[in-house]
DNA sequence: TGTACATCAGTGAACGCGCGTTCACTGATGTAC
DNA sequence: TGTACATCAGTGAACGCGCGTTCACTGATGTAC
């Protein structure tokens, strides 16, 4: 986990290539500890093998370095739906269920930088609560948007019987946290194989199920569509 | 915040005393602070009025504590639905949203007890993660087979039409704990008022809205069920 | 073409702090003789 | 009834560690004259 050799220095006027590799030492070491207690100077400075006051000319703090960390992961898992968005066509349910189940992977597969994301770390666990800076709360209030979009577009196709689409959104989010932080916390536990699918379908208020091969059948509902358990 | 007058001794044959006596400042320092970091020896020893070195004759280590800390919040999270489920009466629509409402509560009103129970401390955040020690776990699964055992209820009274109940109590449970985080993460976000009555009427399958005022219309559903937007 | 100098990209040592943990101890209290 | 002693419930000082942050510095490189 060392990295002893040493960086080399970074020619003149590309000081700022060393920020860059800053933020991704730091996203490297949240994702391989266990919190973000394990971004510290040093350990970023030691991964990066640089000096660790070498990181005050980019970061004033610590802090500032996990500010970055968080808009980069709000900025990937936006781009990593908009472009689940762009593949699944033109099918409205098979859109939605390409943004959650998108938005699950994201979550199950990087659980502490997805933490960061929606764990309420800046609002509980830091000392000196950042109060919502605007491009942050602005680029996942973007993530939400999208989903209220996407929604409403089964809404207005016949596939969602939701007569408020803001608010079924928010309590679809719910149900993605929900599952996202306990698949992670209890991995162990008898999840059943179709868990998104079920939150999904229920919470959308979609009239069939959504399932993968969904967008195969075109717009009519198969016929067990109504055997909603396992 | 501090507390700089000593404890009394106790009386000989009493030390054990001391014992609640951490498990509580721990336990306070938790809800107190963002995270469990906030819970140190010293800031337990001085809470309480004692020295430092006098929690190991009790706690072999800082994280002996917090393990008492769940146990004990375990415990709580149980009975505090055990007596709901009390007061709730035969009806089992009623006694499900009695049990999911009791969790959203102890949720939201004590985040970072919570956290520590259902956000993975123990098995990520951990840095030599305790393999489940079975007295824990054990309390943990009580709690969701109460769940199961309701939701059960709810299936052979007719209301609901859960095919599979282990595994719609999981998605229910995934869906309360979704809505517990995110409301904690994001207090200002525009929640519906009904947020829990969606998720739990549409994750439990119910066959008619599970209201509050439901116990008092008897079996019949209402006219306007179907409508399960706001 | 040569040289003084400003700038840039960093370094090394040190600060004070809080942390978990260890060690030798203290002083009150009950008990055996 | 008196006293030596064991036990109990703690204390105080110290350890080594990693932390964020500060400070004076170094050495290479481009630039002005």
């Amino acid at each position: 986990m060392s990295r002893p050799t040493r960086r080399a220095r970074n020619p003149r006027g590309e000081g700022a290539r060393l920020r860059q590799d800053i933020v991704q030492a730091a996203t490297e070491l949240l994702d391989a500890g266990g919190s973000a207690e394990s971004v510290s100077l040093r350990s970023v400075a030691n991964r990066i093998g640089i000096s660790t006051p070498s990181i005050y000319p980019h970061f004033a703090s610590r802090e500032a370095i996990l500010h970055a960390v968080v808009q980069e992961a709000f900025a990937e898992l936006r781009n990593q739906i908009r472009e689940a968005l762009e593949q699944a066509g033109a099918d409205p349910g098979a859109r939605l269920r390409a943004l959650c189940a998108t938005y699950l992977e994201f979550a199950v597969t990087r659980p502490q930088r997805y933490r960061i994301l929606f764990g309420g770390f800046w609002h509980a666990e830091d000392l000196q609560p950042v109060p919502l800076a605007a491009g942050e709360e602005v680029v996942g209030q973007d993530v939400f948007t999208l989903l209220v979009d996407v929604l409403r577009e089964c809404v207005e196709a016949g596939r969602s019987a939701s007569v408020d689409p803001a608010g079924d959104a928010a309590v679809l989010w719910a149900g993605l946290h929900g599952l996202a932080g306990l698949r992670t916390a209890a991995p162990q536990f008898a999840w059943p194989e179709d868990a998104l699918d079920r939150v999904l379908t229920r919470l959308a208020l979609l009239r069939w199920p959504a399932t993968e091969a969904m967008d195969l059948r075109g717009p009519e509902p198969p016929q067990d569509w109504a055997a909603s358990g396992k």
